[in-house]
DNA sequence: CAGACTCCCGGAAACGTTTACAGCTATCGG
DNA sequence: CCGATAGCTGTAAACGTTTCCGGGAGTCTG
């Protein structure tokens, strides 16, 4: 029997050729055997054992270079450390799953090069698709989005004229929501802590604060207004200097992990949450029922974004020929206990539980 | 010129080969050139121009499939909403990072199969090794780590046997810290909140405690320890259970999320913490500054685990014939506002900030 | 000016798998 | 008893890249 090839590569393991000639057969009727496909009885026992006394098993990389699929699907968010991320990722992990593939996630730190590597680098062809949550969007960004060589969906705000699949939320109705909430309850002095400005959802949030106390025709005082990051230590940092200035009677936060610090330096500033000053974050994450009192929470629906994105991304998978498609999932409020109404005549309904009873599963507005 | 073969393929996306024809040179050069590494400068122009006109992308995994390394790394962890698995993945990023490589994360939801499965997948060949960090541990689970075709690390407690790198800590001797703690600021009907007895972390931690309270000569009254998961509502539920048929003055929970989950359960039950319970955590995540007020928290070095970790996986990549090590980070106790010392006659040092002055960084035991 | 050396290039093999194709044997139907 | 057919097998090509090797052209040295 002539050899063409190394039957064992120098790395010590063994390939379907090894397989094979232990076998005494062919390198294709082992491929077949191994996949299940074919052989006679004879045959497939000879092959068996024999793989199973070299312990083969199959390299995927090479598999994948001739199937052209990895069944691997990447997701790309800035900080795995913020709940949000955690929901969205749970909810797309799901369908994923259930596609029969596998997720794998990578936190890019908000370090813009790093995704726009990443996406060069994963995207070439490692993964079969992918989903990304940008919050910070350059050209360069968008121009590596585009022409990827594997499919793309995005999580978050995007042109109309991008090209590219997108499912994303309206934060300035989501914050109007919470503005009108705390209006309707008899509050005046509404601060807002925002994240960064240079960010899309800190710029849509800021319009949509500015916009909703406008609507009512409330004069914006600027002391109320403070930027952080989209983390706990700045949240927290953001109130003490708000508070140190000025006397808010609400506090609408930019995402929960804010609303944690603001609560915190409230409590710690000895101020009653909701007595002296209502709190309401945006996401509604797990973080929100954790606290003490819970927080009411503005649900941008981010396990709802993170199902459709999945959906979209096997749709283009299977059919790459799709126009683009943008989705929108609408916001939605669940007042709780930091926020329950104390001030005079509240006009609204949602009488809301009593303060002290911060078990209380919240009220969707 | 004779083309030998499809410049073009079906998928429609260009190849070394398409750029190559298009520069008119051969694939040697057009890959030389484009790794950067030899070329007259006629040639490369020719094949920057070419690769430029077509958009030409590597394939990743063929490149893959040559050099035998994806640069890859993966991380399997079951829970990703816990914070503690965050900060190691922060830890093993930095270390991964530095090292030229990208980290992926993947989260098994402590489904052993699904964990099982991902080490078959990736493992072949898809990454260029792996951390696991798993809590439940099967014998099929361990043959699947020791056979893996690539480099895995373990963290977690292992058998010395197991013939796997490891990096563990002794959370048993954690339980002890924060038992001392308490009974030394003279608590003595102190309760446990643990997880899954199924779990490894489980058994460890409720051994510890069992340890601890003998060592002090205090005997264990059952209807004090109660059990969950990992969670944070299971955690609220078992508090509330527990505190339903009997009284404690003190907690010790087996991570922060079931902390934070007895915090909410005591406040919400009207005691005061720490006046009339005092609360120990685990883990030391960033969860347990963030709550009001503060939690103390028994460190178990998961950041400086998931250092070591990529370490070792590392050197073994550069070194398959090194042999199997195991290291071990100590546990250590932050006494933060939840446990300070309220109770007659604290014996010990440490005495503590005032429980309403939440803000202190705590005291590092 | 001859020989040695350098540089660049193209052909071809290799990485490990799947699969189209063709040939062979054995069985079945007429 | 013979031709068709079904099932199995092996050869070889293909996936897209990198890299070894030999040859040719140009440059330098003596």
């Amino acid at each position: 029997m002539g050899r063409k090839r190394l039957q064992e590569p120098a790395d010590g393991r063994p390939t379907v050729h090894t397989v094979a000639a232990r076998a005494g057969v062919s390198i294709a009727s082992a491929s077949r055997v191994l996949n299940g496909v074919g052989g006679s009885p004879e045959t497939i026992r000879k092959v068996r054992e024999a793989a199973a006394e070299v312990g083969y098993v199959p390299n995927a990389i090479a598999r994948s270079l001739q199937s052209q699929r990895t069944g691997l699907i990447a997701l790309a968010v800035e900080d795995i450390g913020n709940p949000v991320y955690v929901e969205m990722m749970r909810a797309i992990e799901a369908v994923v799953a259930s596609s029969g593939r596998q997720l794998l996630v990578h936190a890019t730190g908000g370090r813009i090069d790093n995704e726009t590597a990443l996406l060069r680098r994963l995207a070439n062809r490692y993964v079969d698709g992918m989903i990304v949550s940008p919050i910070r969007i350059t050209d360069d960004h968008l121009t590596a989005l585009v022409d990827s060589p594997v499919p793309v969906v995005v999580v978050g705000q995007l042109g109309a004229d991008a090209g590219v699949d997108n499912v994303r939320t309206d934060s300035r109705q989501g914050v109007a929501l919470a503005v009108d909430h705390l209006v309707a309850t008899g509050r005046r002095r509404i601060g807002f802590v925002n994240g960064p400005l240079d960010t899309v959802p800190g710029v849509a949030r800021d319009a949509g604060f500015r916009a909703a106390l406008a609507g009512h025709g409330i004069a914006l005082d600027e002391e109320l207004v403070e930027v952080g990051d989209f983390q706990y230590a700045a949240g927290r940092a953001a109130t003490e200097r708000l508070l140190a200035r000025t006397d808010p009677d609400a506090l609408v936060c930019a995402n929960d992990l804010i609303a944690v610090g603001a609560l915190h330096a409230l409590l710690a500033a000895g101020r009653r949450v909701p007595q002296d000053v209502a709190v309401v974050g945006m996401d509604d994450t797990e973080l929100a029922r954790m606290m003490f009192p819970q927080l009411s929470s503005v649900s941008l629906g981010s396990a709802e974004r993170g199902r459709r994105a999945a959906e979209l991304l096997l749709q283009r998978m299977a059919d790459a020929t799709l126009p683009p498609r943008r989705e929108q999932v609408p916001p939605s409020l669940t007042v709780r206990a930091s926020s329950a109404a104390p001030l005079p005549a509240p006009r609204s309904a949602a009488p809301g539980p009593p303060t002290t009873h911060p078990s209380s599963e919240g009220v969707t507005a």
